[in-house]
DNA sequence: GCCAACGTTGGC
DNA sequence: GCCAACGTTGGC
């Protein structure tokens, strides 16, 4: 089992719009060191943390489980699709995704701020200054810690 | 909405 | 295969 961070702007889809879906392909990723943690580091029951981006509060705001093998992203094959990409056909797909299921939004967000705070996440990507990256692992070590607070931000 | 940093593109 | 230009990201 892996930990993952899941980042997306809520106004395009947020913990609710999982919570409602239950589970959804995470398609459109369009980055390929992202691609690459998905297609060969994913695997079913993988943890991951759900970050909300390029918002007032960044921050995880639920855990949700890859709950699908890597295929090949199909918005990739649909020329209506904005995430369309030429390049990317049924015999040679370019772009992978998973499936995400959700599990829990947290009462309370765990604040980019919060992560910052905590002397036991050094080192944790998405404190790194100008990680773009929209899908990164996270160490065990610091995935134990990131859930010991969800668990907090319950009470 | 600013802007630094990063990835991608494409001419050479 | 270099590298300048361009687009995007995302915290602030």
């Amino acid at each position: 089992m892996q930990y993952w961070l899941l980042k997306t702007e809520p106004r395009g889809y947020s913990i609710d719009d999982l919570k409602r879906d239950g589970c959804t392909p995470w398609s459109g990723v369009r980055n390929y060191q992202a691609r690459n943690f998905m297609r060969d580091g994913m695997q079913v029951g993988d943890r991951v943390f759900f970050y909300h981006s390029n918002v007032a509060e960044p921050a995880i705001v639920g855990l949700a489980h890859v709950c699908s093998e890597p295929y090949p992203d199909p918005t990739a094959f649909d020329v209506r699709s904005k995430y369309y990409d030429e390049k990317s056909t049924r015999d040679k797909p370019r772009w992978f995704l998973v499936d995400v299921c959700f599990d829990t939004k947290l009462a309370r967000p765990i604040t980019l701020k919060a992560l910052r705070a905590d002397p036991t996440l050094g080192g944790l990507l998405v404190l790194a200054p100008h990680q773009r990256l929209s899908v990164m692992p996270v160490e065990k070590m610091h995935g134990d810690r990131i859930e010991a607070m969800s668990h907090t931000m319950h009470s």
